[in-house]
DNA sequence: GCAATAGTGTCTTTAAGACATTATTGT
DNA sequence: ACAATAATGTCTTAAAGACACTATTGC
């Protein structure tokens, strides 16, 4: 073992300049989640440059460390804004959830060095389309079910759609949080505008959970939750796409927990 | 806006050399949990240099980017392998469940410099007393009683044992996740050795959750989640320390989430 | 002997899910 | 008119929790 004098040098050395020693980047991506038309979206852009040019990658950047030293989810609102064209100070990034996902950082994830990524997860209401001004050549919001994600993290043969580096398996991640948490949190509301229906809220955890919901069920489950949902009063303008009273108007309630939860109906694969 | 030849040079820079511009310290610390005399503990590392020196800390080090490049998991398996002086290859830690905890990285956290810092939950089994052969000049299983932690992830004024950095929330943090995972996970029984008695699965629950359980309902409830635990057929030595019939062995079952999970009753807190 | 403990039984209350029903809307 | 939908009601089953009880052990 190195003696005492030798520890304290090295100790010296890589706390105070570990640009002299072991370079790692730190890098901060978003997978920002949203509704359109009924299905569940992420954004993403398009790489123009190589290693991976014209695949798409999660919207995100290097950690600003010393100049203009910013917080992790600072540098993600950062990201989301610089990407879809929206300021952070004005209207619709106020209503965004985030909440950190995960950090990657396997050695080879990025063939330029050594990068280590910590991933956010936005929850948004539907959010502007992506303006291309930002650094990537193009983005877009993804149904991600043209990402043919499997259960192990990558995509199936054959998606045309290709993710970089290991944001597949971030995207992956983010699915399953968010599958989760519409369970005991009330995030899908984050998905939904100030006011919502009972009818729209379902058509969250349905996009989300990629099943079928009970209608009549749902409906008093949620009502019967303390602090889910709370009624505005008010009536929608118009019923069911096909018909159908008008559904009375809510905002979200004061629960940050849901007690009893919403379990997933077909959650027996994931149990063993 | 920049235009593009300008844009792709700063790309070109933050992407191939980000010694050159920004640096970014990235660690990996551990927060391991384990179960000492029915009690919560904590691995804590007493620093001997400034900043902090003389508080505790969690056992941690710098990542290895580049040189010996190193997954952030080996990274906490090594860091924990150090300060408890087991290595990693042999029995102890091949019991020991790791998961991510979260990524902390606010400027200041670190009066020395930028620093990002992974954390690590650890669950062990009874491990042996730390060696103060590593890097920190003590090192101490801690109850985390002990800590005054509070729920705003700080400590109570009066706490003789303090804690350096951010750790106080980390730590938190970590207890907090224990807790949850207790919940819907079989992880308690990670905390126990490969054959207990559900007394001794209840003590953990105890400890973990830090209130007292229904003896008789406990037993039937794990009992009746399907892939829990698993009966060995055998009996203990002997009974409880103040009389008793002898409990019945059991090993971790096969079950990935419980289900139906085993909730906490003191829930209501945290609801709002 | 006595007190503590393991394990099981019973009962009540709560919640989930299947299904039915009514009223109201869009087309 | 008709089909779709919102919202509520009913019934069955599963699960949680309070409590009681027996058998077995340590001291």
């Amino acid at each position: 073992m190195a003696g005492p004098d030798e520890q304290d040098e090295r100790a010296f050395l890589e706390s105070y300049d570990p640009r002299a020693f072991d370079p790692v980047a730190v890098t901060v991506d978003v997978v920002a989640l949203t509704i359109r038309d009924g299905a569940l979206h992420v954004l993403l852009v398009r790489r123009g440059e190589p290693p991976f040019a014209g695949m798409w990658a999660l919207p995100g950047g290097f950690l600003r460390g010393v100049r203009d030293a910013e917080d992790l989810p600072e540098a993600a609102v950062r990201e989301l804004a610089e990407e879809t064209g929206v300021s952070a100070a004005d209207g619709p990034l106020e209503r965004v959830h985030l909440e950190q996902l995960g950090t990657y950082g396997a050695p080879g994830r990025d063939p330029r060095m050594r990068v280590v990524s910590v991933a956010y997860l936005a929850f948004a209401p539907e959010l502007p389309d992506p303006e291309a001004g930002g650094d990537a050549a193009d983005a877009a919001w993804t149904p991600v079910d043209a990402l043919g994600l499997t259960e192990a993290g990558d995509q199936r043969p054959g998606t045309t759609r290709r993710l970089a580096f290991d944001h597949a398996r971030i995207v992956s991640d983010g699915l399953e949080r968010a599958r989760s948490k519409l369970e005991y949190t009330p995030l899908a509301t984050a998905f939904c505008a100030a006011e919502f229906t009972i009818p729209e809220l379902r058509a969250v955890y349905e996009a989300v959970w990629g099943e079928e919901l009970h209608a009549g069920n749902f409906h008093r489950k949620v009502l019967s939750v303390p602090g889910f949902v709370e009624s505005t009063g008010g009536t929608a303008d118009r019923g069911g796409r096909r018909g159908g009273p008008r559904p009375r108007l809510y905002r979200a309630g004061d629960a940050r927990l849901l007690h009893p939860a919403l379990l997933r109906p077909s959650r027996e694969e994931e149990i063993r």
